[in-house]
DNA sequence: TTTAGCACTCAAAGAGTGAGAGTGCTAACG
DNA sequence: CGTTAGCACTCTCACTCTTTGAGTGCTAAA
């Protein structure tokens, strides 16, 4: 592979993602900082079309890139530039300064995203693995009627309502939550196990038999923890670029098929991945450019767009790339918030530093 | 208006529905039980047409309905049969037995109707208005932080986090909790009211005005509670229509503009809404079909399709007007249910029955 | 009031055409 | 040897023209 090639392969992937016509050896020319003529070009791109890098739609058409052609353009070729400041500022405006609640910052990161690139944005929450269970409580609401609250030092609180086949006393209440507390607390998400619920249940059980589902119902709400939260805005966008196919695309909005495992991989910086290269994250011609964010050091979540294949990937991932840099930052920050406070202890107290989080 | 116009104008609807073409005097005539020549249905249809019933899509097509053509049919012509006893069986199937939690009944109507109809479907649960403030909790979980929890007598649980800007003695948070149950319990979310809040606002930062914030969290989440809960599902369905503006529908999907309020108006029976004579929810040829169902006498939600105007109600309209029926008479039934149990009180004890329901 | 007949209109589908873009190949060039 | 000019060839796209057929409105007769 010659410098020559890789620089009319992405020469023809800029011109492409520009126009979204097949490029010719003649435009390709004409572009800055090629020398040779259309001839020599001619015979270099079947070359690549040879490796796998480029295609013909048709005979007497221009070349476009394939899969592989992206991936090798994406990967080796294509440096994406810094943000200028007045851009960094821009982001910054529509991000929020650092008395903005979590939740919102990524939403405006999101909302940011979908203007900026004109696609749709995912946002994703990892689950807080290593969050510890901080509070149990069953809180008698009625007749045979309780409901559990179940709180973690991130900040997550689920609550469930469980109905018993008969009223606890005072001092079975106390006992249970004694119990549960003793067991639970300082437990960390990722620990939580079916298993562990089952001995409970059984241990429990021996004591009073009518209090398991009870346990049943800890359980289920620590399933509900280790839920990825996902939202996909903006997704209207994608119709516009028909490259995509409409149906996938709405499938994809309401199901998010596939999303949450990708986003689970572990991975660092920006990552590109393509729809077709996924088994289940498939929406044929797309391209998921993401990044995670974290706190304190830790993923948190993460953060990107979904567009068509044909995307200004040189205009895009800076965008990308600076909002979870900054929104990591934002999080960490100096400023007090939840996570960091509770994490050093609310029911027992215990360790010093900062949080939960994850990896 | 004769009733032979009438008859054509049902012709041209279904037949219309059926096939998708304009319908023209021809096809008409051929239909059973016509008896009269092209030419004079021509007349008619002309008629038709200048009573603004129908319109040619251009000089020499057929005739197609007008929306006033629709809602003539819909309203006054058509008469949906009714559904067939194996039809029947088959959804009673498809919902469950009377076991099934509510949730679950009303998400397999949903699904049941996405695979009958192939369109859309609409679940909504209506905002609990009568339902009372049955208990209210604030939890210490850490320092200067509190989580509340309001529960209702329906079963909703919601619940928040607070941050203080000190910490309080159990006897102010007994002080407080007592206060706000004595104001809240038994109160309707219908009742509930910013001015109610800011009074009470007024009265607690007079003991204590740390107090405050605890009591803004927990109007926030008696908003949460007035918070219609509404669900669009298979809504890839409708880009499968062409009639229907792609665009359109996937915005909707996302943000299901001004179908909250249109679901919130009273009406009885079954109920079709047109898209154009609507201005918020705005799908231009779509119809929406929709029928409240009930729980022991009070609506509790609303339960339909959406689909192309040219969808054949006959159809359709026993589907979803059984499945409502249906759902009423399983969440009524002699079935314990959370509501009948909680709805006289929990924090006081009444009398009684059983299951739990939440969130 | 209904019907047959007829001239008229218009959209959709097909056929033919020319332009233009781009190719691969060959042979010449430095 | 790599590079280039020249050339014949291919294929799509956009355009025009024509044909076809369905459906109409109107008129006059039954």
């Amino acid at each position: 592979m010659d410098d020559r090639k890789l620089r009319i392969l992405a020469a023809v992937v800029d011109e492409y993602i520009r126009t979204g016509e097949p490029v010719g050896s003649k435009a390709v020319s004409k572009l800055d900082g090629m020398r040779v003529s259309p001839a020599t070009i001619r015979n270099d791109m079947a070359a690549l079309e040879q490796l796998g890098y480029l295609e013909q739609p048709h005979t007497s058409a221009g070349r476009i890139p394939t899969f592989a052609g992206y991936r090798l353009y994406i990967d080796k070729i294509m440096s994406p530039p810094d943000l200028p400041d007045e851009e960094k500022h821009r982001l910054d405006m529509m991000l929020g300064g650092s008395d903005t609640p979590e939740e919102l910052l990524v939403r405006n990161a999101a909302a940011a995203l979908t203007e900026l690139t004109q696609c749709a944005a995912v946002v994703s929450k990892a689950v807080p693995r290593f969050s510890v269970i901080s509070k149990v409580e069953v809180i008698p609401t009625g007749k045979r009627l309780y409901v559990i609250l179940l709180i973690t030092s991130n900040g997550s609180i689920k609550n469930k309502a469980c109905r018993l086949e008969f009223d606890l006393s005072a001092e079975q209440l106390e006992f249970f939550t004694h119990y549960i507390e003793e067991n639970l607390s300082g437990v960390s998400v990722d620990e939580l196990s079916e298993e562990m619920f089952d001995k409970m249940v059984a241990a429990v059980s021996a004591y009073m038999v009518s209090l398991s589902p009870l346990v049943k119902g800890i359980c289920e709400l620590s399933e509900d923890l280790r839920q990825q939260e996902l939202t996909v805005s903006g997704g209207e966008k994608l119709l516009s670029c028909d490259e995509l196919d409409k149906m996938e695309v709405v499938r994809f909005i309401e199901h998010k098929n596939g999303l949450s495992e990708l986003l689970e991989d572990t991975f660092s910086g920006i990552q590109v991945r393509f729809g077709a290269e996924s088994s289940s994250f498939a929406i044929g011609n797309s391209s998921l450019i993401v990044s995670k964010y974290k706190k304190d050091g830790r993923e948190a979540g993460s953060l990107g767009i979904i567009g068509p294949m044909r995307i200004d990937y040189k205009k895009v991932i800076p965008y990308v790339d600076y909002l979870t840099e900054k929104i990591s930052s934002l999080m960490s920050g100096g400023d007090e918030d939840f996570d960091q406070e509770t994490a050093d202890g609310i029911s027992e107290p215990q360790k010093g530093a900062s949080d939960d989080g994850n990896r």
